[in-house]
DNA sequence: ACCTAAACCTGGGCGC
DNA sequence: TGCGCCCAGGTTTAGG
């Protein structure tokens, strides 16, 4: 469910809850295939009595950098939250030395919790956000691929963070046809999708991100975003631009939105 | 290397 | 109430 704007939220929440904090315990409940191979003890072992320094995000995943030089990463799956406050879906608790606790919950089990004794090596993309990921080197990027845009989106190895809801609206923002090739993409519509996904993350945090049903903050909220979509989950409702009737297709296996009229 | 489809899960919403 | 079906912000894996 977490795309980059809710997994940013998630850290501004979280990190000023932790930070400085050591962690005490760790528990988990029906947790192990979230915890994979490292049960709760295992994990417990690893990191009781380390300080978390910080939280840092890239792409997808937060990073629980501690003082030890190891790293606790999480990432959301579709439907992970790391909570301030418990819900019924806790898999992990972690205890902190200040009598307070952070969780994290996952629904379907498709999150993952893992320790690294060293700042993990993640075979991701640029950050799209960040001030070297240029139009340019977008461009480099997409050179002779053949998929077509909207999975190539989604590829975390090619760019980092972006996932099905901003990759239908940043399509869309720049008038690009989901089902277009890279390959066929011009100079000029690159440099429009390059500034469309950079516009739809940085309004996607603003908003503090994005709920159509799962997502929540740190603190159990509901994200803003949903309310701003242009596209995506609006099957048959009029375009902003042209008022035609928005489609829903399926590519690669996933629900994407479009203006057939505004998209080419 | 690149691309695609299936698999991994649970729960909520809907129609009957 | 209940059943069956569809749907879901993700990644990994196997195979072409």
């Amino acid at each position: 469910m977490p795309e980059l704007p809710e997994v940013e939220t998630i850290r501004r929440d979280i990190e000023p809850f932790v930070k400085n904090k050591a962690i005490k315990a760790v528990r988990e409940y029906k947790a192990k295939r979230v915890l994979r191979g490292l049960g709760a003890k295992g994990l417990e072992k690893a990191i009781k009595g380390k300080t978390i320094e910080r939280v840092e995000r890239r792409g997808k995943y937060l990073i629980f950098k501690l003082d030890s030089g190891g790293c606790l990463l999480i990432h959301l799956g579709m439907t992970g939250k790391v909570l301030k406050v418990p819900d019924r879906f806790v898999k992990v608790e972690f205890k902190l030395n200040n009598g307070k606790s952070f969780y994290f919950s996952d629904i379907r089990m498709f999150g993952r919790v893992q320790y690294f004794d060293h700042y993990p090596v993640l075979k991701l993309g640029p950050e799209p956000l960040a001030d070297d990921f240029t139009a340019e080197r977008f461009g480099e990027m997409l050179r002779r691929r053949k998929a077509n845009i909207k999975n190539l989106l989604l590829d975390q190895k090619l760019l980092a963070g972006v996932g099905n809801i901003y990759a239908s609206e940043a399509l869309y923002l720049s008038g690009i046809s989901p089902k277009r090739k890279a390959t066929s993409l011009t100079k000029t519509e690159i440099f429009k999708l390059h500034k469309a996904i950079r516009r739809v993350l940085s309004e996607g945090i603003r908003h503090r991100g994005t709920t159509i049903s799962d997502y929540q903050d740190a603190s159990g909220k509901s994200g803003g975003y949903q309310h701003r979509l242009r596209v995506y989950g609006r099957s048959g409702e009029a375009c902003p631009k042209c008022r035609s009737a928005i489609k829903r297709i399926v590519i690669g296996q996933r629900s994407t939105f479009y203006c057939p009229k505004c998209q080419k």
